[in-house]
RNA sequence: GGGGGGAUGCCCGAGUGGCCAAAGGGAACGGUCUGUAAAAUCGUCGGCUACGCCUACGGAGGUUCGAAUCCUCCUCCCCCCA
């Protein structure tokens, strides 16, 4: 950081500081920052969400938990539900284009995707704006105008492009309108301040290039580190399968953070509980730890405890846990692989055979090696595929 | 407008007339181990009351005793030239 040229508010640099914690970049600087701080009214920050995945899960609270911070400061979140864009899709980090949604299907996810982010903000100091509410009635000569500010050359300076281009796979037109349309939604919304994933630096960058040129102040840039997913290589995502949903039961959040390689702990806690101590002690500890945090975060430290303690039971110590739904068998004769898929949801009876065979099912705690069995012997035991699914046979 | 390449199971990717329900890898699942980490290891991985039957290799037909493999048409994708 330079030195600024005349002394800002000091305690607006002091807010910026705070306010810059965790971030990966704040351009064009944290003075910057500090200025428009100092300017007195309350910022207008904006995050763009991609209704395509409407879940919200920890990745997106990186970045929701940073728009909270200023909501907690005084300033106005404003959510643009990408409603008109994801109709492109925003080809960031992909290498390949994605599919277009329809209007209905993106509707949906915005209002899920607005009902759960309401778990971390404020919804108060939070302004929700789908921007088809702009796009949705812009002409063509107004197009042209967004479209004559900005150049290819600039454009394609953007990495997945460049690298797509360079290994000769497809980029639509329409992908590279998205950073213009995105770029767009800063000016209708006069943001002061747009925050990302760093993966999105050149989107929010270019927003700064088109404020100026429709002659408004530039929005200030700031970006958050990505929180990688549960595999602990590529980034969290829903397509990917490697989430942790704000919505997952707390069992499932606690068996997920217990999950995760030991060398993501110190990333996690650094990205999510920035306050608490870094893993110091015995990793198993202090992967417990991590997931009690999570778990109480959005349930409560009572239920952070109880999933402990079902983890313990049921994964721990291979017990049956306390509680289970229960499964009425009807008849005199039994077929095991169909029984397992109507009462477990095992995929198929073929996999369900599979299972048996494999020594994976059990019916309390002994395992089960025939295929048909009667009904009596199954009534009022609990039948067990694998490690963690459970159903009580009535 | 012309020329060329391609579409295979969740993903990647072999296979060019029978030995193919389809190599190999990844993912996933089950067993052992364990801290539901990593690593290791054994096994499974289209469906079906099942030493057999059914459905499958972009779609529809055809050739053949027999096709993922050959032919025709169609759909979609990519590349090159104009």
């Amino acid at each position: 950081m330079s030195a600024v040229p005349e002394a800002v508010d000091p305690q607006a640099r002091a807010a910026a500081a705070a306010l810059t914690e965790r971030t990966v970049n704040c351009e064009p600087s944290v003075e910057a920052l500090a200025s428009k701080i100092a300017g007195g009214k309350p910022l207008r920050v904006k995050l763009g969400v991609d209704p395509t995945a409407p879940d919200i899960h920890l990745g997106h609270c990186v970045v929701l938990g940073k728009l909270r911070e200023f909501q907690d400061a005084g300033h106005i979140a404003v959510l643009v539900i990408g409603d008109w864009t994801a109709r492109v899709g925003d080809p960031s980090g992909r290498s390949a284009t994605r599919p277009m949604l329809s209007h209905d299907e993106i509707l949906a996810n915005a209002q899920t995707f607005r009902e759960q982010a309401f778990r971390i903000l404020d919804p108060a100091r939070t302004e929700v704006r789908p921007n088809g509410e702009w796009f949705g009635k812009m002409g063509l000569a107004p197009m042209f105008e967004l479209a004559s500010r900005a150049t290819i050359n600039q454009l394609l300076r953007r990495n997945d492009f460049a690298t797509r281009m360079a290994d000769d796979r497809p980029v639509s037109v329409l992908e590279l309108l998205y950073p213009l349309l995105q770029g767009y939604d800063s000016v209708e919304l006069e943001a002061d301040v747009e925050i990302g994933g760093t993966d999105q630096l050149f989107n929010l960058m270019l927003g700064r290039d088109i404020q100026s040129r429709y002659g408004m102040p530039s929005q200030v840039v700031m970006t958050m580190p990505i929180l990688p997913g549960t595999d602990g290589i590529q980034k969290m995502s829903k397509s990917l399968g490697n989430y942790i949903g704000v919505t997952d039961a707390p069992e499932e959040q606690f068996g997920k953070i217990m999950s995760i390689p030991d060398a993501l702990m110190a990333e996690y806690f650094r990205l999510m509980f920035s306050r608490e101590p870094g893993p110091t002690g015995h990793p198993g500890e202090e992967k417990r730890r991590l997931g009690r945090l999570v778990v109480a975060q959005f349930y409560g430290e009572a239920a952070a405890a109880t999933a402990e303690e079902h983890f313990n039971r049921v994964v721990r110590d291979r017990e049956a846990p306390t509680e289970i739904g229960e499964y009425r068998i009807d008849g005199e004769e039994v077929h095991i692989p169909a029984l397992l898929v109507d009462a477990l949801g095992i995929g198929s009876r073929s996999e369900a055979r599979r299972l048996v065979t494999q020594g994976g099912v059990a019916l309390d705690d002994d395992p089960v090696n025939d295929l048909d069995m009667p009904a009596d012997a199954l009534r009022g035991r609990v039948l067990r595929a694998g490690k963690r699914r459970f159903v009580r046979l009535v």
